[in-house]
RNA sequence: GCGGCUCUGGUGAAGUGGUUAACACGUCGGAUUGUGGCUCCGAUAUGCGUGGGUUCGAUUCCCACGAGUCGCCCCA
């Protein structure tokens, strides 16, 4: 127990940590590329904001969320994602004042209570895109674009990437009422879950894997049928946007977002390899989330990105960097006055920013020299009584095995 | 929250109701004189996820819990 991390949690090791830092340097490089700023807002919000802004009703606000009451009894949630979170700093920072469109990015981790499993933990990392203030469809494909082009660029294949449509406060009632409609006369063939589905959410209906395949879901109602002429236009658009950036994409009717900000386009990026949690990438334009959350009606788009999920995918096509741990010179001293005399030595080195290293267990020579082979370093510095009586280091180039004595001060000379 | 499978040392793992828990890698030490990578030798789990139970006896059987894993729900 005191020596296991909290279920769903997982320490990022030394030798794991490079990969973080690898990719977190391709976002950040990309992000600047498409003209986005990096925010960072609290990893904990008040409850409400999530409550309000993912929406009642929803799994994530339902059952997923890691909630509790601080000292000053206020409910406090950690963010299960965060687009509220950027929406509530660009209304309270007021954000908007210094341009019309604003573009944000950011990376950190998010909390969600559920059922860890590959590619799923209770505390994860996005990275994450939003543009703010902008209801032109290029917006949208600008930022499909960025999760497209940023996967593509780390070399991943296979990835898929499917739109939709989700339609808007005005048009996506109406579908919902025909979809409602029409699974009502086939109740008796719906699974349980869809059952449920039918009063809580009928379009996750289309996307059931139990019933996605029977007979009636060919003919359900498809949402083009219900769009209204601004959703159908916008969406056009978006796929005009697309398909002039040469991009392949697969529009899906089924794709449907759990989050209940969502309006008009919804898509995903998908690295199927990843089994059961292959949804690399998601997002979509949250039209309404700005004015539910107290600000002036404004337009949105965004996407979220699962770094442990991109991770894992650049794991499978080994596609990480290789390390680089190896160290300019180790230290091998005998002897205890020789200790002092290497502990200086290791010193100066550092201080012309040569990576240098010694042992400090007092190992024998031989020990110490399996030690430095194993460093990787490429030459060991020998210093034993001869070296300390003549100030000098004996430097043996571990490559070549090629040794030679030279002075104390021409050492950092020698090794470079 | 629901279901299946799994859980042996630092790692990969073999194994059995009963006396010393294979093997490999790794790690550490050694193979005469101050020098590594190869080779050779030696050491390295009083312990088999945790807690109960069955039994003369359990790592091996049973139960609970925990963690992992695969799927469902949902999502990144």
């Amino acid at each position: 127990m005191l020596t296991n991390a909290p279920r769903g949690t997982k320490d990022i090791l030394p030798g794991q940590v490079e990969a973080w830092l690898w990719l977190e340097n391709k976002i950040r490089t990309l992000c600047k590329v498409y003209g986005y700023e990096e925010i960072r807002t609290p990893t904990f919000e008040h409850t409400e904001l999530f409550q309000r802004g993912i929406g009642e009703g929803t799994d994530v606000v339902d059952k997923e969320m890691y909630t509790f009451t601080d000292r000053g009894d206020r409910s406090i949630t950690l963010r299960p994602e965060n687009t509220a979170s950027v929406v509530r700093a660009y209304l309270q920072n007021k954000l908007y004042a210094n341009a019309g469109l604003v573009k944000l990015f950011y990376i950190g981790s998010m909390f969600r209570y559920d059922r860890p499993q590959a590619g799923r933990l209770r505390e994860f990392h996005q990275f994450g895109v939003e543009a703010l203030g902008e209801k032109n469809p290029a917006v949208d494909a600008e930022i499909i674009l960025l999760a497209w082009e940023f996967l593509k660029s780390l070399g991943l294949s296979d990835l898929k990437l499917k739109i939709n449509t989700v339609g808007c406060p005005a048009c996506r009632p109406i579908y919902k009422k025909k979809l409602t409609e029409y699974f009502s006369e086939n109740v008796d063939e719906l699974c349980g879950d869809c059952r449920r589905r039918l009063e809580k959410n009928p379009l996750r209906i289309l996307d059931c894997k139990v019933d996605g395949l029977k007979e009636f879901m060919e003919d359900a109602p498809k949402i083009e049928t219900c769009l209204c002429d601004d959703c159908r236009e916008h969406f056009n658009a978006v796929k005009k946007f697309l398909t002039a950036a040469g991009v392949d994409f697969e529009v899906d009717s089924r794709l449907v977002r759990g989050l209940d900000y969502y309006t008009k386009t919804a898509f995903e990026i998908q690295y199927p390899l990843l089994g059961a949690q292959s949804a690399v990438a998601g997002g979509g334009r949250y039209d309404g989330l700005i004015k539910e959350i107290g600000g002036d009606d404004t337009p949105a788009v965004g996407f979220a990105a699962g770094l442990e999920r991109i991770l894992l995918a650049l794991e499978l096509q080994r596609l990480l960097p290789e390390q680089n741990k190896k160290i300019a010179a180790f230290i091998v001293a005998s002897g205890a006055e020789a200790e002092t005399y290497a502990f200086k030595l290791l010193t100066d080195l550092r201080r012309e920013n040569i990576s240098a290293a010694m042992d400090f267990a007092k190992k024998s020579m031989k020990a110490q020299m399996k030690a430095a082979a194993k460093s990787g370093a490429k030459f060991a510095l020998i210093i034993g009584e001869d070296e300390i009586a003549s100030s000098t280091v004996t430097v043996k180039n571990l490559e070549t095995s090629a040794q030679v004595k030279v002075p104390l001060q021409e050492v950092s000379k020698e090794i470079i």
